[in-house]
DNA sequence: AATGAATGAGAATTCATTCAT
DNA sequence: AATGAATGAATTCTCATTCAT
């Protein structure tokens, strides 16, 4: 079908990284999204932060909300899934287990710039049911899964004293998402900025202490 | 069937309620900024929701920015400092005390529709840094000095063991805070409903058991 | 067709100045016309400066546009009559005559709140022709034609030179216009304030000097 | 009838004419502003009559105040400054100086479209006072100073009678000024239309013979 | 592959006009 | 006669999307 001469064909000048394009769109765009929300976003300055025209936007993205979807998409990643492994091969204490799911939560999701996701998708929830599906699919309820197996994992073992291990797991991480969306939100405006590293060392100790058998 | 003349009553195109309009309109207002956010909301669907033309909003609210104000400063109320007298007039346990704040927090300002503000003002803290700060001081900061006083009450008491107050009362807002997100967010696409009553007790257990004394 | 019973009304409590209101409100539009030109004028401010209600102007006046050909119908009064008359029956010199006529034209028209109207007149003629064919028909050619009657007799009493009387009245009535609009328009921006007297002494002069005969 | 094929060349629905277009919307706007005045002049409008869409005129003019301000000062232009020249370099009769400053006038400014400059400041003033300021720094007082300077070198050479040269510059720029919003005004709706040299040419008569020396 | 001028539907805002009181 | 709350059409302005280059 393609004619031979088609190889003949000026090299344009440009031609450079066509593959890093939408990944930094894709960035400009989160960047964005967390910042101002879906609405308040306009694609003329995803453009310009991404450093290109705004009709190059649309050589990659059909429209302003396969945007959306490929910005929530390329940033929930595989990551949970090597905790999940963790879990299931871990060899030591349980306390040690969830101090090491908490802290990689935090490191890898909730302090990246990805962790503005979780910001998004909680304001765009409403207008964005099916996005928000995905997302409580394959980031909320796997994590819930895993730290769940890992307090159960300790009961078992004698560890944890006895306690539900869902409800317990969706319980403690309310101040992981909390210490995420201050972060995006009323961090940029409070005087004495949050110690994360406090917090969490805080929050791992109530975790443990409440989980103390009797 | 109907006698004519009944038929013939004009129904007048609008009712003169000078004194109710404004709440209405707020109200309105609150329900569509929750749910599509600021920019998301369009003034006609406000004034739709609140059975009124478009026109009359302008004759509340000079324009969409003092709308969204209103809304949230309507909305904050003063709940807060009843919750401060009972902290500083309490004559039972602190594990009572802190039981009742819990549950006040909870069905006075996270379970209402003003709970909504909460989402609101973490997506829009970016867009209006002013009303957020307000937010904060108003509503954010003076809870988490409640909260704490009633720790350290609980520690100076010898009822609860030695914690950071400040952080300790940060942190366990989270999960408080994470229901009220909930309900406005993933909790409109989760197929089995979160029990709220279940979650709450499950962190006051989680709370009063991190803070027994050794 | 009315009912005696209708005598027994209560009167109502304002009934005051029944008659006054139209012109209150054509002053306030006089003025607000002038100032703002016919679209930036907006009626709820001609009714509060008038100190009536919005609903109040449309009692007296159809529309808007009926309340700009009342503003200008108003104003533009039959004093050219009166200076008509005084042409005919004058007994002194020309010069002196001439000298009267601007005197008149400048006290009861150009530099009266009326005189505004010129201004309005000037800038909405293209959006009103009717009123504009009316205000040339019933103010400008007649006074036009006053006054070059006025250089006829003044020819022909042999106390002026010969020149074109229409032509030459056109052309000196330019300056007087000038003054007019000037006091409506950059005469408010301009630091050093015309003085309208000298400028009037040295128009009349010129006028004069250029009419005295060989 | 036409070639099938012809009939199917795509006309493209814009063309790229990012240079021409700025003048081409500020010249459409003149029109309109002169024509209706500025709050009656329609973006829309302005728009179609430049022969693009809404949105193009927003490419060019930040809002309909700065599209107002650009069409003030793009039409206001250098030209007084030659005839600053000619007055400092005349070698010929202050009569004949002055003639040439009028023709100059009426030939560069008042009979051009930019004339309508003249009545649009005029109606506008109110609303937008630093325009009008500047229109009166920029083009009125140095128009003044021009024509006094050449009233001014006409007595010193003896040639015209002692006059005050300012006031007698405004007075005589009173019929020029006329002539020009006539033009603009009730000349569209004027039936027997005024011959502007015949005008022009008494005018300059009155001016000549008011300076005649005794 | 990239650009950015142009578009036009849509949202915010204004204001002449209506009408129940 | 007077009011002023309510209306909605008209206008300004924004921004996602298109497309010739």
């Amino acid at each position: 079908m393609s004619t031979p001469h088609e190889a003949t064909i000026a090299k344009p000048r440009w031609e450079r990284r066509k593959e890093a394009r939408p990944a930094e769109l894709v960035s400009a765009a989160l960047e964005l999204f967390v910042e101002k929300g879906y609405a308040g976003t306009r694609l003329d300055d995803v453009a310009a932060r991404a450093g290109v025209s705004k009709g190059t936007l649309y050589l990659y993205f059909e429209n302003k909300e396969e945007l959306f979807k490929a910005v929530v998409r390329e940033n929930i990643v595989a990551r949970i899934s090597q905790s999940a492994e963790e879990v299931l091969h871990f060899e030591g204490s349980s306390a040690e287990l969830v101090r090491r799911l908490m802290a990689t939560w935090w490191d890898e999701y909730g302090s990246s710039t990805a962790g503005g996701i979780g910001k998004l998708m909680m304001a765009e929830s409403g207008n964005f049911p099916e996005i928000a599906r995905f997302f409580l699919d394959e980031v909320i309820e796997p994590w819930h899964r895993i730290l769940a197996a890992a307090i159960k994992r300790g009961t078992e073992r004698g560890e944890f004293r006895t306690v539900k291990p869902d409800m317990f797991a969706r319980v403690v991480t309310g101040p992981l998402v909390m210490l995420s969306l201050w972060k995006h939100s009323f961090g940029a405006c409070s005087q004495q900025p949050l110690d994360a590293n406090e917090y969490l060392a805080m929050h791992l100790d109530i975790v443990l202490s409440a989980l103390r058998p009797a």
